[in-house]
DNA sequence: CGCCAACAAAAAGTCAGACTTATTCATCAC
DNA sequence: GTGATGAATAAGTCTGACTTTTTGTTGGCG
């Protein structure tokens, strides 16, 4: 599932990467590549790309005659899908989960409105179709084969918007989804009224009805925020 | 302005990824890491950790016996700040500038609303000061002076929203208000109305209105949305 | 006592070259 | 035609020497 891993360097990454994203090294602190490199044994070369990926992730800065130092969380570049992860397996991950839930309930709405107006009629029957599925797996403790529809009635909505930057929130809500089911608390069945806006938007959609799209997507991203206690119920 | 440039990897990535962001190798290009050092009169070694920055913002891809693969741009990292600074300087900047603007469209609004729910007792004193100096600069072709409060002003909305995926969006809004001044057709004094809304937004979110703080900023990003001709007028 | 300049140390940055390994493609036997 | 064998290729890795920038210290001078 993850993407990177390949190759020594990788697998640094993989290691010092999600350290840096748990705050284990408060900001400031500074590291030395040639320390680095025998700590994982590996040659200054690999090292050196580790360092040059994390710092285009903006989690350290590198500086000569002072060293590899840590950057303050608030520059991180927290879009990158990598650095979701690394914090998503960390110590802040229900903060984590907050920030992406409120992402979410700004974004889908007005990704669904678009849909509504842009997505084609294979968009619109395959959003139909992970509706029912979703129909489907929501009694009888089908946890697992719910997610899978959720996810990609998800995923579909915010490819047919048409909008580049809001396609690319896929796979972050599909760790927002699967976090929920796997993490958190949800031993029993969906809530059916969410299953049926579901089913309802993609209703909308297929109707070419913005307005209502969006409205109703909004409902469901209500639900989510309420599930975190961050709306009021 | 930019951040990267500095060590020779950074100039290298500074023309090589422009380039690539802008689609001049078609997805699926091979490059091999041995002719592009010998391109750029780089060394191994600083070519090997430009590859390594693209392949972490997914624009590329880096594989054994076969080269270096320019993936397709669904695959792209878009919410990198430095892709993003590649894209609008290139030829699809349009595009992005659309996108972008649509984005912003999602986010702002409900920012506001947490901003009104959020912000402090500084941020309120800093948001009423960012639309004074906007009313101050909006008459008699200030244009540059308006931009300046315009950019504080949502970047304090973002941030104060108390969101950190919201407030790391400061610098896209940015370079998407300063896109409109400097490259779009804006000669004239800014739409009054549009800068009284900021004020009223200045207001609301001092007074914890939420409601009004989200409708009032769903007003401005309307109007952004209609300059670009997103929406009907 | 304070300030500026020269100097020395430290760590990243750069380079060149040799070697390893995985992957692909072509060849050949069956 | 299919599957195994092998050679070619380009990335991956390591090492060691060298350069450059930055920082902190030292020492001289006002």
């Amino acid at each position: 599932m993850s993407t990177t891993g390949r190759g020594l360097h990788g697998h640094v990454l993989e290691s010092l990467g999600p350290a840096i994203a748990a705050g284990e090294y408060p900001p400031g602190s500074v590291l030395r590549t040639d320390e680095l490199a025998q700590r994982f044994d590996v040659s200054r070369s690999v090292m050196r790309e580790a360092v040059r990926v994390l710092e285009s992730m903006h989690l350290v800065e590198s500086r000569r005659r002072v060293g590899v130092t840590v950057r303050p969380k608030s520059e991180w570049n927290v879009y990158d899908p990598q650095v979701i992860r690394w914090r998503l397996a960390g110590a802040d991950r229900p903060g984590q989960l907050r920030s992406l839930t409120v992402l979410r309930s700004a974004i889908e709405p007005v990704a669904a409105g678009l849909a509504a107006k842009n997505a084609t009629a294979d968009q619109c029957a395959e959003l139909t179709e992970c509706a029912l599925g979703m129909v489907a797996h929501s009694r009888g403790h089908q946890l697992e084969g719910y997610l899978v529809h959720d996810i990609a009635f998800h995923r579909v909505v915010l490819t047919a918007s048409g909008n580049e930057m809001f396609a690319r929130l896929g796979d972050v809500v599909a760790e927002v989804l699967a976090g929920r089911t796997h993490h958190e608390v949800m031993f029993e069945d969906p809530d059916p009224a969410a299953v049926t806006l579901h089913v309802q938007v993609a209703e909308a959609v297929r109707a070419g009805d913005a307005a209502r799209a969006e409205h109703l997507t909004r409902e469901i991203t209500v639900g989510a925020l309420q599930e975190l206690d961050i709306l009021a119920p």
